[in-house]
DNA sequence: CGAGTTTGACCTGCGC
DNA sequence: GCGCAGGTCAAACTCG
C-alpha cells in the first residue's frame, strides 16, 4: 500500500471528513445501518490513485434501483448464517474508477468471488488480512456502468491502517 | 517460503 | 420439499 494514507477508513462516515480521508474519488457514497440508507451531497474530491475522475451525480438515483444491492443489505447477513438481528457498521459507496481495489490504507485479501444475479460482472469478497480484525467489504461494478465500482464496507477496524 | 489469489464446492436462507 | 442465490471455505496455484 501506500503512504498517502495516513488517516483509516471512516469507522463512523462523515461526509466531509470521510472524504479528504481517502485518496480515491467518490462520486456517491451512502451508508447502512440498521437498515437504512442515506445518500448526501457529491463531495469535491481529488484523486491520486484514481485514473478517471467524472463525478456522476445522476448514479445516486441508479443506485437505488438496485434491488440485488438492497437484498444483500438489508436482510441477508453473512449468507444468512448470522441471526439478523445482529446490525453490523456497513455502508457503501460508489466510485468511478478503472481499478476495482481502492487503495484506503488498509491490507485486504480475497477470499470469494462470485457471479451475482442481475449483473454480468462478478462480486468479489475481501476480508483484513490484519489478524483479529473481522472488517470485510465486496466489491463489484455497476451493471448498468462498468466504470463505476460498488464498495461495500461491513465492520469495523481493530487496528490502525497499516499504512 | 510466505502471503495473496483463484476457483469450485459447500452451506444457509428464502421463495415458490 | 426443491431449487436458486448469496456468502464462505479451503486446496491449489502464483508471485515476490
Amino acid at each position: 500500500m501506500t503512504d498517502n494514507n495516513p488517516k483509516p477508513p471512516p469507522d463512523t462516515p462523515d461526509s466531509d471528513d470521510f472524504c479528504n480521508q481517502w485518496s480515491f474519488e467518490l462520486s456517491e457514497y451512502m451508508q447502512f445501518d440498521d437498515n437504512q440508507w442515506m445518500h448526501d451531497d457529491i463531495p469535491s474530491f481529488s484523486s491520486e490513485n484514481v485514473s478517471n475522475q467524472v463525478h456522476q451525480p445522476s448514479n445516486v438515483r441508479e443506485f437505488e434501483g438496485d434491488e440485488s444491492y438492497f437484498e444483500g443489505s438489508s436482510s441477508r447477513e453473512t449468507g444468512g448464517r448470522e441471526n439478523r438481528q445482529v446490525v453490523r457498521e456497513r455502508f457503501a459507496f460508489k466510485t468511478i474508477s478503472e481499478i476495482e481495489v481502492l487503495d484506503d490504507g488498509y491490507r485486504w485479501r480475497k477470499y470469494g468471488k462470485k457471479m451475482v444475479k442481475n449483473n454480468p460482472n462478478p462480486r468479489n469478497y475481501y476480508r483484513c488480512s490484519v489478524d483479529g480484525c473481522s472488517v470485510k467489504k465486496r466489491v463489484e461494478r455497476d451493471k448498468d456502468d462498468p466504470r463505476c465500482v460498488i464498495t461495500t464496507y461491513e465492520g469495523n477496524h481493530t487496528h490502525p491502517s497499516s499504512s
